[in-house]
DNA sequence: CGATACGTTGACGGAAATCAACCCCGGTGG
DNA sequence: CCACCGGGGTTGATTTCCGTCAACGTATCG
């Protein structure tokens, strides 16, 4: 897939997308590059001048804190600019880093900045992105601060599955999440040990299975009643019509 | 104070404001009303069609649970636009309560989103705000998922000051913060009766001094270095050049 | 004067952290 | 070929931070 194809399906997910502005898209220069797995593609405290367009694999995003903790702040994959912040916040909060391997495309500020200026619906897109960002934050904050672990566990997989299959990246009940339980304890605020605990919960349940690489949704209706999963807040543009598990409502397509 | 004097003194505080951007914010169409302690300004789930800027008083966000919990997701006061994201994301996701009464002037979009797309250094400025308003939500999510209760209110109290110095809010070592321990534990998402006993904690470490009405810091060092706290995330446009508590750096502006 | 909202305190219980093993598996090198 | 190693996952025992429950104090207000 090309670094364009990937970002126009994330925008398309989010929004409309005139012929034109991909067009104009196309003009963007870009820098592709890998990033081999564990590598920090953005440092906390630097200035960046490019974005990171992520065209395949995963990343994710954490702050180190003073006792040696760490707290991942979100996950990315194909489609997402996962630092598309810095475009108007020069030095980076946190840093970016890849879970994987991964395939990038470096997208220079300064040409896309003037591209949000020639194209104000394509700025208003990533514009929106950007907020789209920060309601997952949001969200992620009440879920921290006022809901179990299991719940928050089982709320932060149908985020992901929903995320992915928004752009394609999931089949059926299942996409690839290549997520060890410690860096899922990082994301949650959990230490490991209960981490694993909680997902054998979940396991145990029925309602999922995970092996680090691969997560298969086995009971869609349980993990979002369980997790108090509600998608408004992705702001995707059709909201999923059916419970991508539920075999009823997937009949009438 | 008027409303584009309060933004302007908001915007002034992140980034650079030419005076024709300001000329031009003038003519927005501005609807001026007073809002009640308690009312809810913008409820989760509506679709709304204007900002509102917070001319005078506080408001906060805040998501409602299931069982009935609470989570409060950031607190605002003068200058602030605390539902910008609405211009592009129109549901919301969460809702917007007055704190206290407020003065408050709602700003619609589509005038709104016009002058974005006249002036692009005032929409990139706007867009900044609302990156500012995401690195927040970051910190708190980092201090919610690693950080003790203690550190973390220290944290949200050192935050809250800063942010209010920033738009002169702050009289030297003091500032007005109306709020209930209720809805400062649903902030950091813990009891009503922990927060009151970390309260308690940092006055009996001489650290600050609240009534509930009026935070006054007494050691500044001491409190920024009990909630780690470091204003780089807050992307002031003059970071804070000297601790306001320390009179030694004081002296030399 | 109650009524209500907010703050404070003590006793108790529980969810999650911590500590400490142990297992499995793939890679690597003697 | 097998010993060794390190990363990741799993388990049990113990501890602790924080939540819950319940009561009481205080101030404001109609």
């Amino acid at each position: 897939m090309t670094a364009i194809e990937a970002l126009r399906r994330k925008l398309e997910s989010i929004g409309e997308l005139s012929e034109s502005v991909v067009r104009a898209l196309e003009t963007l220069p870009l820098r592709l590059v890998r990033a081999e797995r564990g590598e920090e593609v953005a440092a906390d405290g630097a200035v960046s001048t490019a974005c990171c367009l992520l065209i395949d694999g995963y990343m994710h995003r954490q702050k180190i804190l003073r006792e040696g903790g760490r707290q991942i702040l979100a996950f990315h994959f194909a489609g997402d600019i996962p630092d598309l912040q810095s475009l108007h916040l020069h030095r980076m909060d946190h840093s970016l880093i890849a879970t994987t391997a991964c395939q990038v495309a470096f997208i220079p500020h300064d040409p896309l900045r003037q591209l949000t200026h020639n194209q104000p619906l394509l700025g208003d897109l990533l514009w929106r992105d950007s907020l789209i960002d920060a309601a997952i934050f949001r969200t992620w904050i009440a879920m921290m601060g006022r809901q179990s672990a299991v719940c928050h566990l089982a709320h932060t997989l149908c985020e992901l599955f929903v995320r992915m299959a928004a752009v394609g990246l999931a089949q059926d009940n299942a996409c690839r999440l290549p997520l060890t339980q410690e860096q899922l304890a990082d994301a949650l605020g959990l230490s490991i040990v209960h981490t694993n605990r909680s997902l054998q919960e979940l396991r145990d349940s029925g309602l999922i299975r995970f092996d680090g690489r691969r997560l298969v949704i086995l009971d869609w209706a349980g993990l979002r009643h369980l997790g108090q999963f509600d998608p408004t807040y992705l702001h995707l543009r059709r909201r999923p019509r059916f419970d991508p598990c539920n075999p009823i409502a997937r009949g009438r397509s």
